[in-house]
RNA sequence: GGAGCCGUAGUUCAGCUGGUUAGAACGCUGGCCUGUCACGCCAGAGGUCGCGAGUUCAAGUCUCGUCGGCUCCGCCA
């Protein structure tokens, strides 16, 4: 098919010398054009790359004409015979700079009017406006290179998991509200008033039926939806590579999570991955990192200094320890030097996650500097030096509050030192896994204990019996993989039994009568000769950002939201006519705003 | 719900302890230019300083509020 009588016969970015001498045609944007009264060079530009066209008036001074009409982004079509370049005006910087198009026909599809930002990867430009023109913004040779990249790994995952024996089925996007978990999207049903649909969080209750009816391996790489505050990370729909399997215990299901993650950077950046990966317990990773997710590709790692300091004098330390409460020291080698703005600035950011104070001992050749140092005994000292490594040049940071204040705060110092001190090879992918996880957490504000994982993670087999009586002891069959830091997918054995499902929610504290209105249909499905099963979801859009190194996943991800869920674009979400929610039985409250 | 940073021309930014007519670069418009490639040269147009109050003789600048964007805490089974 002709387009205004032309057909294409190259992309823009694949003219070669091995064309020269043949005429091409070619559809693109005007990238820039270079009018020197005479001869007019214009870069014309596709997805593929940029090539030369030149327009010279001794050839036809008709088209040379309209080519000085040309501005940029105007959508063209260009006939023309290649040549190669003249001597010294070969330019190295493109792969097609070797030849030049010679314009011979030149049809104008569309003109662009004055762009509300220059269409060019060297000018930074706010990202509440490129999110407005997103349209443009895609047209920048990084946002194609990213969303190619990630059709790239979409597919290398689809191929793996065809070889692996995996079926693609795909679940509904209009489903049950559940009660645990994220808060749900909410969509009116107008044939039954006054009832809603959920969007899914994930395809988890699915996907376990899909194991009930015997399919044995599924996968579906899918949306799924969460009506949470937004991150760099976080978006309220978000895309997951999305499986589970019938008879496999653990082992079974990283395997197949390497597998995939493996050809996901072979497809993408022709990167190797190491296999297998590491394996971390939980209370492993929180203890030496601070952290279920840690980031691997550095030490300086805490250590637990509780036993030395629990009948210390100071106070401060050994009330907490009276408590329950824990004390842990940072070692960050070599930062003697810090300023006092320097620690403060650490202080202060220790003091997002809750911790009331900083405190630290500097460690030099003779003496030790610190505000809390008087306080401690002799061997308290030696004991907190020898457990933290500490040589003169040393800074050494100490925390004592609960678990959480004390690995949340100092994890996030941990990962500020490292960053300051630029511990992190940027260029490295650090894989772990995290296991044994806790089955449960307590939740404060609702005086109950919840499902860490979800509702549906099996216990580990030896610890059934605590599920009644110490439920912050049982484990569970749950496995998160973590990447530079980033946690990018989780999974876990499921509960296959109806018996120890009902246990759980009991455990949960959900009332039998309540798990049957919300998740009968799944108690009634394990009844049916549910096989043993598991799973795991890769949350697909932070894989491929952390692949083409992006800080956030609006940069691999079409048409984003902004933080307040808002889309520059449509500007949904928006009002709807009285006459729609008429239909649905609906009555907007008005806010306490107006 | 909370904390921090940001908001000045189409775009990216500068604008000091408040002080005449708010600047630069790029882009845009017109003109010149036959080998450039983020072409070059000349001329020109373009601004409710996010919005609203307040302090002051005087506010882009200080204060408060508000809206929007970003980062983070809470939240995210």
């Amino acid at each position: 098919m002709a387009i205004g009588g032309l057909k294409r016969t190259h992309y823009c970015g694949d003219v070669r010398t091995s064309d020269i001498g043949k005429d091409v045609v070619l559809f693109g944007w005007v990238q820039n054009w270079r009018d020197h009264g005479g001869v007019i060079f214009i870069d014309l530009k596709d997805r593929e790359g940029i090539v030369q066209i030149v327009f010279d008036p001794s050839v036809d001074e008709e088209i040379h004409r309209q080519a000085s009409k040309l501005r940029s982004q105007y959508c063209i079509g260009v006939k023309g015979r290649v040549r190669h370049r003249p001597e010294g005006t070969v330019n190295p910087n493109l792969k097609t700079g070797e030849v030049e198009v010679v314009a011979d026909t030149l049809k104008v599809f569309s003109e662009c009017e004055n762009l509300p930002f220059p269409v060019e990867e060297y000018v930074h430009v706010n990202e509440e406006i490129r999110l407005k023109y997103r349209y443009l913004d895609l047209r920048k040779p990084t946002m194609q290179k990213n969303l190619i990249i990630r059709s790239k790994g979409a597919f290398s995952a689809r191929k793996f998991l065809n070889e692996q024996g995996f079926i693609e089925v795909e679940t509904p996007v209009l489903t049950k509200s559940t009660p645990e978990g994220a808060r749900d999207f909410l969509v009116p049903s107008r044939l039954s008033p006054g009832k809603f649909y959920a969007l899914p969080q994930s395809p988890q209750l699915f996907k376990q039926l899909l194991m009930v009816s015997g399919f044995d391996k599924y996968y579906q790489i899918t949306k799924c939806f969460r009506d949470e505050d937004l991150r760099a990370d976080r978006q309220p729909e978000f895309t997951q590579i999305d499986l589970e399997m019938s008879f496999v215990e653990e082992n079974d299901v990283m395997e197949i999570t390497e597998g995939i993650i493996e050809a996901v950077f072979k497809g993408t950046i022709g990167y190797e991955v190491k296999r297998p990966f590491k394996r971390l317990t939980y209370q492993e990773a929180m203890s030496r990192f601070g952290s279920d997710k840690p980031d691997m590709r550095f030490g300086l790692e805490l250590k637990n200094l509780t036993d030395i300091v629990k009948d210390t004098n100071f106070k401060v330390f050994r009330n907490v320890v009276e408590k329950g409460g824990i004390v842990y020291g940072l070692n960050a080698k070599g930062c003697i030097d810090f300023s006092r703005k320097e620690i403060d600035d650490l202080t202060n950011l220790v003091a997002i996650y809750g911790a009331k104070g900083l405190a630290w001992i500097k460690v030099k050749k003779s003496e030790l500097q610190s505000p809390i140092v008087k306080f401690f005994s002799k061997e308290e000292i030696e004991g907190i030096l020898k457990r933290l490594d500490a040589e003169p040049g040393d800074l050494l940071f100490f925390m004592a509050d609960t678990p959480k204040v004390v690995y949340d705060s100092l994890g996030a110092l941990r990962l500020e030192i490292g960053k300051k001190l630029k511990l992190m090879d940027e260029n490295e992918f650090n894989f772990v896994w995290i296991t044994h996880f806790p089955l449960f957490e307590w939740n404060e504000d609702e005086n109950r204990w919840e499902a860490m994982h979800h509702p549906f993670t099996s216990p580990k087999e030896e610890d059934l019996e605590l599920l009644d009586k110490n439920p912050e002891k049982v484990k569970a069959r749950a496995y998160d993989i973590v990447l530079n830091g980033v946690e990018i997918g989780g999974g876990s054995i499921r509960i296959h039994r109806s018996d120890v499902q009902k246990k759980m929610f009991k455990a949960l504290g959900i009332s039998e009568e309540e798990a049957q209105i919300k998740f009968g249909f799944l108690i009634e499905a394990l009844k049916y000769g549910a096989p043993p099963h598991g799973g795991l979801a890769l949350g697909f859009d932070r894989l491929i950002a952390l692949i083409l190194k992006e800080k956030s996943i609006r940069d691999v991800i079409a048409f984003p939201k902004t933080q307040k869920g808002v889309c520059m674009l449509t500007d949904a979400p928006s009002e709807v006519d009285e006459k729609q929610l008429m239909e649905l039985a609906i009555k907007v409250r008005k806010t306490k705003k107006e």
